[in-house]
Parts: C-alpha cells; structure tokens; sequence
DNA sequence: TAAAAATAGTTGACTTTTCAACTATTTTCC
DNA sequence: GGAAAATAGTTGAAAAGTCAACTATTTTTA
C-alpha cells in the first residue's frame, strides 16, 4: 500500500474535541456543558428564533437543538413560547437569569480563540475564518448528497426486495 | 450587552460533525464507524503503536483508545499484543483482513478533504494546514493548563474544607 | 530493598450528538 | 373541502468521547 499523507481533518477533530472540552470545564459552575453554550447565544443574538432556524445555522441536527433547548428551560435559562400564526413553531427568548451566564460565555468564547490565535496576524486570521467558512459550508452540500445518495439506494432496495 | 462578533470556532465545529457524519456513513458497510478509523490508520501507519502513543498523537483521552482499539479487535482488525519487557504496555498490529478498510478508508478520507479544498490553491492550502496544527497544539497546551489550574483549585478546597 | 510515585491501560457513569420513527400542525392540490 | 404532502418538533436507541476511580505493572527514592 502506497504512503498516506496526513491532512488538516485531523487537527479539526483535535480542535473541536479540546474547545469542547474547554467550555465543559468553563461552565460547569453554571450547569451548562458545551452543548448549550452556542444555542444560548444564538437565542441571545436572534431573540425569538424558532428551533428549526436555530438548527439550520449550526448546522445540527433537530434533534439536538430540542434537547439542549429543554435543558437551557429547565436551567431557567430560556424561555419556550409558541408562535401564535403557525402552532408548529416554537419561538425562544432568553431570560433575565441568563445575562450573567452570557457574559461568562461570551467571555471564555473570546480567551479560548485569543489563545489559539495569538500568533496570527489578524489578515491572516481574516482569510483563516473565510477559508474555514466555505469549508464548513460546503462540508453542508456535501453531506445531504451523500445522505440522499444512501437514501436511494436504500429506497431501491426496498422496493425489489418487498 | 455589547455586540459579539462570530469566531471561527462555529465553523471548526460544523466541520468536524460533518466529518464524523461522512465517515460513519461511507464506513457502514465495515461495521466501523468515525470513531475507529482515525485509529486504524494510525495502527496501520505505525506498527507495533502502543495505546498511549495513540492517545498522544490524536490527543484522545486513554479510555477513548482503549474502546475504539477494543472494537477493532472484535472486527478482527487489530491484534493486540503485550509489551515483551515493560508488560504495562500493549502493542497494536493491523491484520490482513483489514487491508480491504484501510484502503476504503484512506480512499474516502481523499474524497472528502478534496471535495472541501476542491477551490483552495494549493499553497492556500498547505498555508490553511499549518495553522491549524499550530492551533491544535496550543489548544492542547492551554487545556492541560486549564485542568491543572482547576485542580489546584478542588484540591485546595479539599485541604480547607475536610 | 521496601515504600511511594509514576505509568499504561480498563471500566462505568455521563454528555453530546445523530438517526429514524413518531406526533401535530399547516400547506398543497385534486 | 378533504386527502396527501410538507413542515416543526419530540423521543428513544445508539455511538463517540470524556472523566474519575480503579488495577497492574514499573520506576524512583529514602
């Protein structure tokens, strides 16, 4: 077998383990994990945001956000209402409790990526970011075409062994 | 509360799910999932790889490789054998009937990164890598730190507070 | 050399995340 | 208007990863 260089996926997977990591360390005087932390400042940047859209940004599964939702509830951190036109559609607000929260989050969020980025200089952090965007971006595409790929093959399946 | 500007974290994030997502789909038809193949690559890329050795390089917790080397090993991927002189340690050895994996793996491993710098030029590229180790490795630096600093703490606590 | 400390690995409990199947509501379209 | 399809959210099972406490060796040191 030929030589396999290695590739960046490796120190997005160590980046993002040691940021989780982090903020469960951070927080933990708080009762949130690093679970919670972007859906609460997203909720705090986009008050009254539905679960669905909450969901579309990160990129996360729907499934997620309900649970780490219902756990920011149940810290008293959030608050749950139901969209008046469309009953579907939960809107979420934050409370007041969660102010001194979001300060701590926002806080350690800033010393962690300052951390990482000390040595860079701040046009290259620029292009860092927007490089590391488009990827995250596409890395979206690329998984729903894998995902409808296996789903077809999945459905064909299905349909010749009944 | 003052505005906060998104960081690259986000996208560090999205990523790195997305890719755990891919590999577990593309991998199915192995019985192993995301977890595992970072772990047989490397078993496969060096030899006789101690557990501890594994840990360090990817920057996993011990009892994460302990469960992913044990999974191998049920599929019959990976033979785990002890240390002649220092019988703490356990060496770790690809088998043939893994070379089949091996190359799906490193071949699906390709596709993916290519599909994600499809629009990068190569030095952009090779620039993109080195930052990202970098911050890897203070991201690693700065958590044992943390952790230190957090158990000072509980042990202090400890002392004061019998 | 014996006790203490360090090292390598294991284990069980827990968190985060995903998937697939489900409910409830709204929209589409015949 | 009503059946079918789409949309928003929930749930339970499973995977991956971590932590803290544990066992079993080996090394240090007093």
């Amino acid at each position: 077998m030929k030589h396999y260089p290695a590739t960046f996926l490796k120190y997005i997977s160590i980046l993002q383990r040691n940021t989780s990591r982090y903020f469960d360390m951070v927080l933990e005087p708080f009762g949130i994990g690093s679970g919670q932390q972007f859906f609460l400042r997203q909720i705090y940047e986009n008050e009254g945001i539905s679960m669905y859209d909450l969901a579309k940004i990160g990129c996360f599964d729907k499934g997620t956000v309900t649970k780490a939702v219902q756990k920011l509830e149940e810290l008293g951190y959030v608050k749950i209402l139901a969209d008046e036109k469309d009953r579907r559609i939960k809107r979420l607000h934050i409370t007041s409790a969660a102010q001194q929260v979001l300060e701590k989050v926002y806080q350690k969020r800033d010393l962690w990526k300052n951390s990482l980025t000390e040595n860079i200089p701040p046009e290259k952090e620029k292009e860092l970011e927007q490089l590391l965007e488009k990827m995250a971006q596409i890395s979206c595409q690329e998984l729903s075409a894998v995902a409808k790929q296996r789903e077809e093959i999945h459905d064909k399946r299905r349909n010749t062994q009944p």
